[in-house]
DNA sequence: TTGAAAGCGCTAACAA
DNA sequence: TTGTTAGCGCTTTCAA
C-alpha cells in the first residue's frame, strides 16, 4: 500500500511545525493566533496532498479511540441488526464508530469478546450479555469502564440497561389468550435459562395464570436450546399437543422459536388458529406476512439501541463513574393478527 | 476510568526492560533466547496486574490495525447482516475484526464511510458499493488499499469482487415463468438504476423474452426509488396490473420490493398467484413462510461473505497489489414455492 | 505568531 | 541473555 501523508510531511512541505499544522487542523488555529495566511496555505496543502488524520494515532495520544463495542447474540438475527443499525446511526452522530460481535450466547466467547474489544481501546460497550456468572460485568463496572446493557440486565449489580417490560409484555399476551378462552397455554422457552428477558416473560406468563385461578402445570413450560432449536423443537411441540397435556395455546418466548415451531405446526397438519392457537415475543416483519398473520408482542427495537448510545455516551463523558446508573425499561406492545383466534370469535 | 496496566508497568515492577517483556508476550521468547526462568517471571506478573495490550497501539507501531472494514446498504437488511456475520467470522479466524457501517445507497454518504474507515486504519475494506462515479474505487485500486467489491462490481474497473451470477439468476426465473405460460412479465426493479446485481437481473430478464420471441415491453419494467418503497409500489402495480398492460406475472427484483408489494395485492384483493403470479430475487427466511410462500431466486449469501474476507486477506498480504484480481461469480438457485403458480397445473 | 520536546504504548534493529 | 534507542502519527505544554 501507498505511504500515507502525515502531519509531518505537510510540515515540511511548508517549513513550519507539525504543532502548527496540527493546531490549524483542529481549528485551534484562531485561538492560538496563528496568522489568516499560514492557516490557508496549511490547508491548501492538506488539500493537495490529499492528507487524511491517522485517528489511531490521535486515539492512542488521547487515550480515546471514539469507537464503541457491540455484542450481541448473533448479528445476523434480525432482531440484533436493528439494534446495531440504531446504534450506529446514534453513535455516528455523537462521533463514535463501532465494531459489533456475535458472542452465540456462549458465555466463554463473550468474555473473550469483551477482553477484545477492551484490547482494542473501545471507549465503551453495549452488550447484550448472556453471562450467567456475572464476574465480568462486575469487573467493569469496578474498573470503571462505561457500559450499557441492552436487551438482557443483570439483576444483582447496578449497572445501566435499557430492556423492555417482559413480564408485563407477556403478562399482557396471557391475558389475551386467557380471554381468548384459552387456559391450557403451552410456553416454548429457550435456554441458557438464566437470560433476563426469557425469565421475566415467563414470570409474566405465570402472573396471568394465577391472576385467573390457573394451575401453573410445569410440563406446559419446555425449553429448547439455543442452537439445537431446529433439532428439538418438533418433539417439544408435540409433547404439548398430544395426550395428556393437548394444549389450546402455544406461546413461543421468541422469534426464532415461533419461526421454526410454526414450520413444523404446519408439517403435523395443524391448522392456526383453528386447532392450536400461536402467539409470539419480537414482532419481526415476518409476523405480518406469514400465513396466518403473527399476534405478538412488539418491541421498540430502535429504541433501545439509540436509548443505549445516549447512555454509553454520558457515561463515557464521566469516566465510568456516572453516579446513578440509567436503567430504562421501555414498554411493549400487543400486535393482534390472525394467529390467536381473537378474529374468529 | 482506572489507569491501564501497560508494558511498562510489568517491566519496572520486575526491573527488566519493556523490549524484554514485549517479546515473551509475542512468543519470540525462546527464539530471542530469553532464560525460561525470566519468561515464567513476566507471565506471572502479567497475570497479576490483569495486563491486556492496548492493540491500538501496536498497530500504530506496527502500521496494521487488523481491523477490516465492511460498508453495505443497510446492516439492519436481513441479506447485509447475514453477510455482515459470515464476514465477522471468518475475519476473526484470521485475527481481524470489523467495522460496519450503513451507506443507505447514498454516494456521498458512502464516500465518507470509505474515507472514515481509512482514517481508522483499517486493512482492508470489503463493499457493497452504491457508487455510479467509481472515482473513489479507482482511487483505492491506484491506492494499492486493499479491498473487495460485493454484491455489486464495477464493470470497467479490475477490482477483486464476490457476486453472484444475477443474469443468469433472473434468465431462469424468467424461463419458468415463461414455462408457467405467463408472457406478459411485469418488473419491479429499484433504483438507483445503475447498481450492476438490478442491470443485470433486467438484463436476463430480457434475454430470456427475446429467447422466446416474446417482444420486451419497457413500460413493464418499473423503477422504484429506494427508501420510497412503500410511497410508490402502489400506484407502479396498479399501472401494471391494469388496462392496457395487465401482465399476468410480477417479478420483483429485490425482497424488500416482494415484501412491500405483496401486501399492497392482497389488500387489492388479488390472489397470488391464482390472479397474478409472483416470484422474487432474493431468498430470505419470510418467503418460506409468507402466504403464500414465494418462489424466488436463492442466493449464497453466507459464501459471499467469507470468499470476500478469504480474498480480502489475500490482497491485505500482498499489500494491494495482487496482479490478477480475483472475480468471484457464485452461482444462484431457484427455489421453487407456490406464489408462481407452478403447482396448480 | 510559531516551534521544540515530550509522550501515548508498543515493537524492532542494534548493542552489549 | 538482556537493554538501549528510535519511532509509528498525533496533541499539548512550555518556551521563544
Amino acid at each position: 500500500m501507498k505511504k500515507k501523508t502525515s502531519l509531518n510531511d505537510i510540515a515540511k512541505k511548508l517549513g513550519v511545525s507539525k504543532t502548527l499544522v496540527s493546531m490549524v487542523l483542529n481549528n485551534h488555529g484562531d485561538e492560538k493566533g496563528i496568522s489568516k495566511v499560514t492557516q490557508k496555505k496549511v490547508w491548501k496543502v492538506v488539500e493537495q496532498l490529499n492528507y487524511k488524520p491517522n485517528l489511531v494515532a490521535r486515539g492512542l495520544r488521547l487515550g480515546s479511540s471514539k469507537t464503541i463495542g457491540l455484542i450481541v447474540a448473533d448479528i445476523s438475527n434480525n432482531f440484533f441488526s436493528t439494534i446495531a443499525r440504531s446504534v450506529e446511526d446514534s453513535a455516528s452522530k455523537r462521533g463514535y464508530n463501532v465494531m459489533y460481535m456475535s458472542s452465540d450466547e456462549n458465555e466463554q466467547k463473550e468474555i473473550d469478546l469483551i477482553n477484545m474489544l477492551k484490547e482494542r481501546q473501545v471507549d465503551g460497550l453495549i452488550l447484550a450479555t448472556a453471562l450467567k456468572n456475572t464476574d465480568e460485568i462486575v469487573r467493569l463496572k469496578q474498573e470503571h469502564f462505561p457500559f450499557v446493557l441492552i436487551d438482557r440486565y443483570c439483576p444483582n449489580i447496578k449497572t445501566n440497561f435499557v430492556i423492555v417490560d417482559n413480564r408485563m409484555g407477556a403478562f399482557s399476551m396471557t391475558e389475551h389468550l386467557i380471554k381468548c378462552k384459552h387456559h391450557k397455554i403451552g410456553l416454548l422457552r429457550i435456554s441458557p435459562s438464566h437470560i433476563s428477558p426469557i425469565v421475566d416473560r415467563v414470570r409474566g406468563y405465570k402472573n396471568s395464570l394465577k391472576k385467573h385461578g390457573i394451575r401453573v402445570d410445569k410440563r406446559l413450560i419446555r425449553e429448547i436450546p439455543y442452537g439445537k432449536i431446529k433439532q428439538t423443537i418438533e418433539t417439544e411441540l408435540k409433547k404439548l399437543l398430544r395426550p395428556p397435556l393437548r394444549v389450546e395455546a402455544i406461546f413461543f418466548l421468541n422469534n426464532m422459536l415461533a419461526i421454526a415451531g410454526i414450520e413444523v405446526l404446519h408439517k403435523m397438519g395443524l391448522r392456526i388458529p383453528q386447532d392450536v392457537a400461536v402467539v409470539s415475543f419480537d414482532d419481526i416483519e415476518l409476523f405480518q406476512y406469514s400465513y396466518p398473520t403473527i399476534t405478538s408482542v412488539a418491541q421498540p427495537i430502535e429504541e433501545i439501541g439509540k436509548k443505549a448510545v445516549e447512555i454509553l455516551k454520558e457515561e463515557i463523558d464521566q469516566g465510568g463513574r456516572m453516579k446513578l446508573k440509567k436503567q430504562i425499561i421501555l414498554s411493549t406492545e400487543l400486535v393482534l393478527r390472525r394467529s390467536c383466534g381473537c378474529f374468529l370469535t
